[in-house]
DNA sequence: CGCTTAATATAGCCAC
DNA sequence: GTGGCTATATTAAGCG
């Protein structure tokens, strides 16, 4: 085998390996992503809002300045389309 | 030609028919999907928040009832969060 | 009326110039789906499979997606040879 | 403690293990997704491409679709042809 | 840092 | 009417 055949065959393998190890990750994501579809199928089962469960979530990810600032655009918007 | 021959042309000049008025519609549902994508744009160059906008349009969408009813149920699980 | 007053007023005016504008092409492509839900069923009124149609219309639609893809993929891997 | 005031805890309690089991499962998988950032990150630093890794990665996700959703076509057609 | 593209979440629709 | 599935809308990430 020449040098050029053997740097060939060694960046194909890191390349391999590199696919290869993101493919698992995603995987283990696709994995989780369907665990938390199940909780919320199981919690829809149970009486409970998927859609109110996913807001409280959500809410609780944004933080507290965040949230205010964009209330008080949000408001200032609607008032100017009631025309105050 | 044959009478099955025949059924078949028919046949196949039907679908193709149908399959070329929805293609023809869902192309000008994209063309106006580009059009939005540029007002929205263009409000942007002006300043106004994108997200905001949307979100006020969302809402208008929205039944006032059904937003009560929803702002309802937030804060009961909210209140469940915080153990009162 | 200040001169703050009247840069709200054009502000306000211009929000709701964009809001209105979004809503009016929204309910043309909310008119253009209804229409597509129309050509369904009358397909399906003929006999036709609805699930068969959309499956040719969507394997159409990704055919000539993935000829701009192999397109785009292949550049990039002249432009990686290139050292570019 | 009234029998009202019991179940509205226990349904808190359930809300809370709810939420909470989500927000254990969200942190996972940003967790590998910063992993997979990792990945990228270290592949860039051996002088690959990532945008052209990451075309590859889908390139195999979606020839891996394409046969799922050409068997069901196949199987759909195949339906249709014998009348069911 | 913005701007374009990919991932995700939501919503609507169809069949059962 | 419910559950799965597709399509759309929103959000996040990566690149220059």
């Amino acid at each position: 085998m020449t040098d050029t055949e053997t740097a060939y065959r060694v960046t194909a393998d890191e390349i391999r390996t590199i696919v290869e190890r993101i493919e698992r990750l995603d995987q283990e994501k696709a994995d989780i992503a369907e665990t938390v579809k199940e909780v919320f199928a199981e919690a829809k089962g149970r009486g409970y809002s998927t859609a109110i469960l996913r807001k409280v979530i959500a809410r609780r990810k944004k933080e507290a300045d965040e949230l205010a600032e964009e209330t008080a655009l949000l408001e200032m918007y609607e008032n100017a389309l009631e025309g105050k």
